[in-house]
DNA sequence: GTCTATAGAATGATAGAC
DNA sequence: GTCTATCATTCTATAGAC
């Protein structure tokens, strides 16, 4: 750790001495809390009291370490900040904004945690589950990787929950979807139309990663694990599909999948700006309904 | 490296003891070459020669090192193979199968190196290509890891070729299937009927791990890689669609990315012995075809 | 052509200071 | 609750003996 520079202890004790010396630890030292930048100055031989320090802050708007170190950072002159400065700074940013955004999102909750969960699934969705390293995740969310490890066990454990949240709000919103149509025929294309919009709109990342994850294959362990979810789904539209006025030697189960298939596939070739959401659900269910040769 | 053991030093020079020395030297240490073998021999003072070695191995079936330690694992009597000569027995017996498999399989070409890419073709579609190691597919082509950097620069190449040539064999099964049609709704039946055949059967592994992988979707880096080949074989997907006879305004490019989504899933919920790809192609096409709710 | 040995980097996870 | 520091493992890839 720096010490205060040397020839502090030589200076005369004015009274325009306690704001310098603040000041001077603000850029020298941000990270310091008020006691310890108090307890430094009193050692150096000027008196003034931890509340003195966060007065003085205060009036210069550097009562955070956060605005401290903004300030050193963009004030250009002084040496850039060490690595650990700036991470500190990142991760006060960080934080701010993705409460801002959790909030506006209407899911403040449990703050840290939350941030991690959708860190993970961000990441988890973009590169998959091995390409992503706890360090990564622990960057995205403004900590130091040791850090995550106080919220989730282990990457497996955060994976798994990050989708049981994402598996819950889908269906949530499915279902919902459902029970708003007017026919059958009507709650099916609603379904499916809610179904596409979780996994290439810009829902929560963990709606977003659920929908992905439908499609994974490879990972064994953990396509084992998400079963549970992936079955719950899957009945839920077999029941959909089970109330259809169709006659009765049509292959219902083949219609499923065909559908599934192809619902899950858009995530693939989607492209903003084309096609809705709404468009593509009511496009393959009418052409799974009527044919495409009778259109 | 063991040593021969101190007494047989002092052994007496009769005429058996060349053939009791060339056994066990067989036993203790089965990987040495003849002229090893004759080596050790001579210094021990007996008088063999290189050739005579191998006379007295042909003599007892031992004139290869897979066969000397097959029949010291066998017997049973002495202790476990070592690591290093488990691994080598492991090896040797792998190439036999493997090329024996390819010969029947009608590519026997160039041998290790096939035997290599199929070997990575099949730990790829299990497991992914992050969870695949190249120790993995070193330890199952029958080679030490290093070994594999001798046929291909790196483990992306590897995953490339394999693409290269499960694509290759698949466009040429799916294209002729095409071809036999009698009309472009039975064409298209037939080239989904191939396809979903080559993801789901006990095709080459390369033509399996080429299915599984138009759905891969997380490592960019990969796909984008791949995409050449992606697109080829959507474009042919896409000329056929664009053969059927349907009124001026269907929807086409709907009707492929519906289908080839639909396919691609099949793999996710394929089960032996239930449905034939020939089924399950023929049922989708005609649902598209027709509607369900006109059957 | 195969192996031994290892470099060099990245990973998941933990212990303990603060 | 967060960080520092680090362990143990695993990975891709290479150099050089044989």
């Amino acid at each position: 750790m720096k010490s205060v520079s040397p020839h502090t202890a030589d200076s005369h004790l004015s009274p325009q001495e306690s704001t310098k010396g603040v000041l001077r630890l603000a850029r020298e030292q941000p990270q310091l809390g008020q006691a310890a930048v108090a307890k430094q100055l009193q050692q150096a031989g000027i008196k003034i009291s931890a509340s003195g320090v966060r007065y003085i802050w205060k009036k210069y708007s550097l009562e955070t370490t956060a605005k401290r170190l903004q300030a050193l950072n963009s004030d250009g002159t002084g040496q850039p900040l060490s690595k650990n400065q700036q991470h500190l700074l990142d991760r006060k940013l960080l934080t701010q904004t993705l409460q801002k955004e959790g909030m506006a999102a209407g899911e403040g909750e449990n703050g840290r945690r939350a941030i991690i969960l959708n860190s993970a699934a961000k990441l988890f969705a973009k590169n998959g589950f091995d390409r992503t390293s706890m360090r990564d995740i622990a960057r995205h969310a403004g900590l130091l990787p040791g850090s995550v490890y106080h919220y989730f066990a282990s990457k497996a454990e955060l994976f798994l929950v990050t989708h049981q949240e994402g598996f819950n709000a889908t269906m949530k919103r499915v279902r919902a979807a459902a029970l708003e149509g007017t026919d059958p025929w009507d709650s099916l294309t609603r379904a499916l139309t809610v179904h596409i919009d979780c996994m290439v709109s810009d829902t929560t990342p963990t709606q977003r990663l659920t929908g992905q994850s439908l499609a994974m294959q490879d990972h064994p362990g953990l396509r084992e694990q998400l079963k549970p979810y992936r079955t719950a789904y899957e009945d839920f539209i077999r029941q959909l599909i089970d109330k259809l006025p169709l006659h009765k030697d049509s292959d219902r189960t083949l219609l499923r999948l065909t559908l599934l298939g192809a619902g899950n596939w858009v995530f693939v070739w989607y492209r903003e700006g084309k096609k809705t959401p709404r468009e593509i659900a009511s496009g393959m269910v009418n052409m799974l309904r009527n044919g495409v040769a009778t259109q």
